[in-house]
DNA sequence: CCCATCTATTCGCAAACCGAATAGATTAGC
DNA sequence: GCTAATCTATTCGGTTTGCGAATAGATGGG
């Protein structure tokens, strides 16, 4: 018995006719009719009735098909497991991603994956998310983390949700447990200069009814977290962005909850190597990962 | 991707061995190795680490094997399917059975089973419990119906239950509805001459420290039933023995409940034809079928 | 070093498979 | 009734795959 036998029969039941299943299986008429004669013969059985409107199964043709169609599955399968290993010895994972998650997020996960996958060779570059579109795009890099949504030539999973928090030094105002929006109307803010993480913060506050007072705009979160630090004023921050956090600098979450989603991402069009797939099931196995394999 | 050379897969997994796969699969090691490193090649990873000690499956190649057990699982679906196909087009039936179940039981089994398989051939001989064993032994049926146990060169299934009664003519004596062994004791009785309903009825009356009075041992249960019809005796007989009953004739359980097991037969060493396993089926499936398909 | 035990490879033959071409069967339309 | 269309079956010749017998290669134990 002949798998690829199998697959005859499969396509013949899918067309309703033999030279259907030709042109589909890309081989002669001839071929097809023959694949099934032999089939036929081996069983001792007719699996089709045949006329001039094609082929139809006879019930056992039936049975057998529905036996064929697990073969042909568990075959996939194998396939399946075969690329999975091919991909996972010297395969590589080339990651590129933003700052707060390449420090806070990944070393964790890339440890994991090592750990799993030691014939994979890892690389990491650290860019801005708008750099880390570019690297999918040029093909650079396989799999880059990104604060989400991102726009529409990527696929893209949920990886972790990052609160935005209030840093305020403590020499200027110790700050309750608990902040209202009147003590937060009493502060200029250092937010991030990069439309993104502004825009959200923006329209939480409008959102809210809240006027939203920008004394800086700052690139690098490292740099607003020393200011903040040095008395100059208050930020918003995603929590991840914020770390580490100096010993002088409060905590605080906002009085209605904001998060920036953090996900990874791929080139939509590219099928994804079994070394990626694997990195971002290890990614959503992290501790402090979402529990959703969600796609925006 | 061919089934035989995942059959010689899963054989070195369970030899431990590529030469004792040949010897199993009765090729020799060079075909063995061929259809090994031929997969090998076509799936593009190793399958087994080779050694002095044997062969010993990779864990992809574990994998692999997991689900060729399943393919060829399926293949042997395929072939239950054809094989009970072929056995049910323009196959055969050949059915022994002695006079009650042949009469009570297997009209309507066998119009069940000819309802299912209009083109299997059915037969039916009617033959005492000793001839059906005859035919049985010399190939002439493929199942019989016989009152159980048989002796050890058979297969048995248990089919159906038959109570033994009592029958006398209501002009000997009106019965109460419940009998007594003190009732019964007044009583000669008309038996079966042949062995095995007179002694379950002995050692049943033993059992129960009771005398049984035998007046006549007669071999047709019509003549018996007739006799007692005429006054002549009472009558102890299986249930479906004795039907038809007579208008005139009382029909009352023992005092404590005595069955013969009535079973269908074949020869051990057969293998059972598709035909013979449906009509099994059939048979267990009857309204008056005990719900069990335990094997004596 | 030699022997035993295992798998890998070569050689030559047989079996299986395929496309192109042709044959055969059935039905629809005129 | 005849022709054309539409389907499957079969033949022919060439290529590919699979096999046993024989041989080669690798490894480990005594």
């Amino acid at each position: 018995m002949n798998i690829h036998h199998l697959q005859v029969l499969a396509t013949i039941a899918q067309q309703g006719s033999f030279s259907g299943a030709a042109l589909t299986l890309e081989i002669s008429q001839a071929a097809v009719s023959r694949a099934i004669a032999t089939l036929e013969d081996e069983l001792g059985i007719p699996l089709f009735k045949r006329g001039r409107f094609g082929a139809k199964l006879t019930p056992v043709g039936e049975r057998v098909l529905h036996h064929s169609q697990g073969i042909l599955e568990l075959r996939e399968h194998i396939d399946y497991e075969v690329n999975l290993e091919k991909g996972l010895y010297g395969g590589r994972l080339r990651i590129a991603s933003f700052r707060s998650a390449a420090t806070h997020l990944l070393p964790a996960a890339i440890a994991c994956f090592r750990q799993r996958f030691p014939k994979v060779t890892v690389t990491l570059a650290e860019l801005e998310p708008l750099g880390v579109e570019q690297a999918l795009q040029t093909g650079q890099v396989d799999v880059g983390l990104v604060p989400l949504p991102r726009s529409e030539g990527f696929k893209t999973w949920e990886i972790a949700r990052d609160e935005y928090v209030v840093l305020l030094s403590t020499a200027v105002e110790p700050l309750p447990e608990e902040l209202t929006w009147a003590q937060l109307s009493r502060h200029a803010f250092v937010l991030y200069n990069y439309a993104d993480c502004t825009s959200a913060v923006r329209e939480h506050w409008q959102q809210w009814g809240q006027s939203l007072q920008v004394a800086y705009a700052i690139k690098e979160d490292s740099t607003i977290v020393s200011m903040v630090a040095q008395g100059l004023g208050a930020a918003i921050l995603p929590r991840l962005a914020a770390l580490p956090i100096p010993v002088n600098v409060q905590v605080r979450s906002l009085p209605v909850t904001l998060e920036r989603i953090i996900g990874a991402a791929t080139l939509a069009q590219s099928p994804l190597s079994p070394a990626v797939q694997e990195f971002l099931t290890v990614l959503q196995s992290q501790p402090w990962a979402r529990k959703s394999d969600r796609m925006f």
